[in-house]
RNA sequence: GCCGCUUUAGCUCAGAGGUAGAGCAACGCUUUCGUAAAGCGUGGGUCAAGGGUUCGAAUCCCUUAAGCGGCUCCA
């Protein structure tokens, strides 16, 4: 079952439908991950059907429209479906209106969806003659279909489906006729590469969505126009939390004073419990030397991730005027001829040369470093995006070295403490994934049988913590086997944030060594975890949950005090710093307008105080208490809001 | 990196070969206000950058950069 699933999956062909989609967590990336996805699916909804149906009309009306277009796949996905497309046109949105004008005609005309069995070489003859994802018979043969028809394995049976005179390579199922796809739309185009592989062909993929009533689609989308105001690089702008500036670099974030005020509590919150867990901090440069990373394998392995190595200064001197070509430089640093710092791109190497810098003995494991560490990784230019793909960003890192009898309860310790970090932001709707090695080899560092251990073990941990998990071949990190926790954005996409992963290899690799109870030197292991994965990533995150109305602890601003007059302006700033010494974060509204102003912009900077003070605040030293969440709460003694919003802010409630 | 789209004031956007516009924000003045927008006024732009076509370019063409949607890759 599962090689077929596997198979399947790597052709990218509608026949995978069955076998992936209805999990609930199928989504616009499908591809890649169905890639290592183990489980079989069998399942598939109604509204996946229908859509899938959909796909059919889409790739109809563009024949209709284009008969030479070579169709590839069109499945189902998370909001809707696409179908991959080669065509000389390009397509764009200004091209919509009619293909679903021709789609409409499709329903209109209530085509059947007609099943046909068929044989493994009679289906080969038609892909041949043009005749599948096709009208017609047509001069060239149809390219993808007959490549993902060589892909099915032998074993499987070929079915077509049929409406109109379109005929498609598919597995079903299908909606019983056109007509019940009662509301559709396109909704973008997009390029994909065929297969998912970057040496295929790029094929146009044009996504749409569809319901069986326009009404559920009016409300999707409205759903949609929603999630948008969630997006955290809108509220990122708005409230003033971050920004990216050109001057400084692509993917390179500046944390705004608000921004950087919640990451101060989130990083304080995370203190606290690493310290009840027995991590203690280190800190740690950003660069290191280019022979640190080749004894980690990271400049080897992880290279395409990399900026490339900061030379010497002397040695930069030398090497121009010998007049050293750019290409000889790269060639004599790949042979070790020149050396060189590299921007880090993980903090692991530096935790290993902190753990080798001493003597240990088993007594003292676990050791357990923590870092909010920066780390550096040069991400290809279509892949930055808002705080969630960044060039520069920190992980809440930690490194646990311990021995392997110790294994089980460090691991399950970093799973409690992604589940306390995520349930304490009530983020707790999110996925597990195991990530184990996928089959090239070429990709991982370490004996096979190390690999097989650490798998294990993980896996072990996992099911004692009671977890629901997917095993993923292929998600590993080069060194060991992990285990991720993955959220979606407002937009739907997933995105890993805490991780949890075990590490035989880098151990070996630096000869870490502790001093066992026999007297002997034995290998400890390596526990990389990160609960919330980076701090940038993590933020885009919470920002899209709680829409930017943060809860008290974590608001950037979490009193504003409002005069109603300027008459009350000493007062209120009296009040202001007394609030600041009850460590609050306070502002005062100095502009001269209207209360009812002040209160609408207060609103719109999602500030969760307002404190009004009157004539009558003023006279009795009081606050005229506007919640956020709870609207107005009428006059308050200062010190009685101050205590009430103190003991929220330390019981960090939501 | 690849494909497509986008880039005009701090923000949101209009302007589509004839020399730059609005709302909000900012600033100033008036107003001194009781739980989601007081009134009036002022300043602000090498129309992303560079090159080209043209008598003339924000507008057409090319290159670059950044952003957006995907693909591949990843925290």
């Amino acid at each position: 079952m599962g090689s077929r699933k596997a198979a399947a999956n790597r052709v990218g062909s509608p026949l995978l439908f069955l076998s992936t989609v209805g999990t609930g967590h199928t989504h616009a990336r499908i591809g890649r991950e169905e890639k290592g996805r183990k489980k079989e699916r069998s399942i598939v909804t109604e509204l996946e059907t229908l859509r899938h149906s959909a796909a059919h009309i889409l790739a109809t009306a563009l024949l209709e429209i284009w008969p030479e277009a070579q169709l590839a796949a069109g499945p189902p996905v998370e909001n809707g479906f696409y179908y991959d497309v080669s065509l000389p046109h390009r397509i764009s949105p200004e091209d919509f209106p009619r293909i679903e004008e021709q789609m409409r005609e499709i329903v209109r005309a209530g085509q059947p969806f007609v099943c046909v069995p068929t044989s493994r070489q009679e289906a080969e003859k038609l892909a041949l003659r043009g005749r599948l994802g096709a009208l017609s018979e047509r001069p060239v043969p149809s390219e993808f279909k007959l490549d993902i028809l060589r892909g099915i394995p032998e074993e499987e049976a070929i079915t077509l489906y049929q409406n109109g005179e379109f005929l498609d390579l598919c597995a079903g199922p299908h909606v019983k006729s056109t007509a019940q796809v009662g509301a559709l739309r396109l909704t973008h185009v997009a390029s994909a590469y065929y297969r998912g592989d970057e040496n295929n062909p790029q094929l146009q993929r044009v996504y749409g969505t569809a319901f069986s009533t326009e009404r559920e689609l009016e409300e999707h989308m409205a759903r949609l126009e929603e999630a948008k105001k969630r997006d955290h690089r809108k509220l990122g702008r708005e409230l003033e939390l971050f920004c990216f500036d050109d001057a400084v670099g692509a993917g390179l974030p500046l944390w705004l004073p608000r921004g950087a005020a919640i990451r101060q509590e989130l990083q304080a919150f995370l203190g606290e419990l690493l310290t009840r867990q027995g991590y203690e901090t280190v800190f740690t440069p950003h660069i290191g030397e280019l022979g640190l990373y080749r004894t980690s394998g990271h400049f080897p392995f992880y290279r395409e991730s990399q900026y490339p190595p900061l030379p010497e200064p002397a040695e930069w001197a030398s090497l121009v005027q010998e007049g050293c070509g750019c290409g000889d430089y790269a060639d004599r640093v790949e042979k070790g001829l020149v050396g060189g710092y590299l921007l880090k791109p993980m903090n692991c190497p530096m935790h290993a040369r902190i753990f080798a810098s001493r003597p240990h003995s088993y007594r003292e494991l676990p050791v357990r470093l923590a870092e909010f560490g920066t780390v550096y990784r040069w991400e290809k230019s279509g892949e930055l995006g808002g705080m969630t793909r960044l060039r520069g960003f920190t992980q809440d890192d930690a490194h646990i070295f311990c021995s392997e009898s110790q294994i089980e309860a460090e691991v399950s310790g970093c799973l409690e403490l992604v589940q306390t970090v995520l349930a304490a932001l009530n983020l707790q709707d999110c996925r597990i994934r195991l990530g184990l090695r996928g089959p090239d080899s070429a990709k991982y560092i370490g004996e096979p049988s190390l690999w097989e251990k650490a798998e294990a073990a993980l896996a072990s941990a996992i099911r004692q913590a009671g977890l629901a998990f997917s095993e993923e071949a292929g998600e590993a990190a080069f060194y060991g086997p992990k285990i991720d926790f993955l959220v979606r954005d407002c937009l739907g996409r997933e995105w890993q944030l805490g991780t949890v992963q075990l590490d035989y290899n880098l151990p070996v690799r630096f000869g870490l060594t502790f001093i066992g109870a026999d007297n002997r030197e034995h290998r400890p292991v390596m526990i990389h975890r990160a609960p919330f994965g980076s701090l940038e990533r993590f933020l885009a995150i919470l920002i899209e949950h709680f829409g930017g109305d943060f809860p008290t602890w974590l608001a950037p601003e979490q009193v504003r005090i409002l005069p109603i007059s300027d008459q009350q302006l000493d007062y209120a700033r009296e009040a202001a710093a007394a609030l600041r010494q009850r460590r609050l974060r306070v502002s005062v509204e100095e502009k001269n307008e209207t209360l009812n102003a002040k209160i609408r912009i207060a609103e719109k900077q999602k500030i969760p105080y307002m404190a009004i003070v009157g004539k009558n605040e003023q006279s009795t030293r009081n606050l005229s208490v506007r919640s956020r969440r709870r609207g107005n709460l009428g006059a308050m003694i200062l010190t009685a809001f101050a205590d009430q919003v103190v003991d929220e802010v330390a019981r960090r409630s939501l």
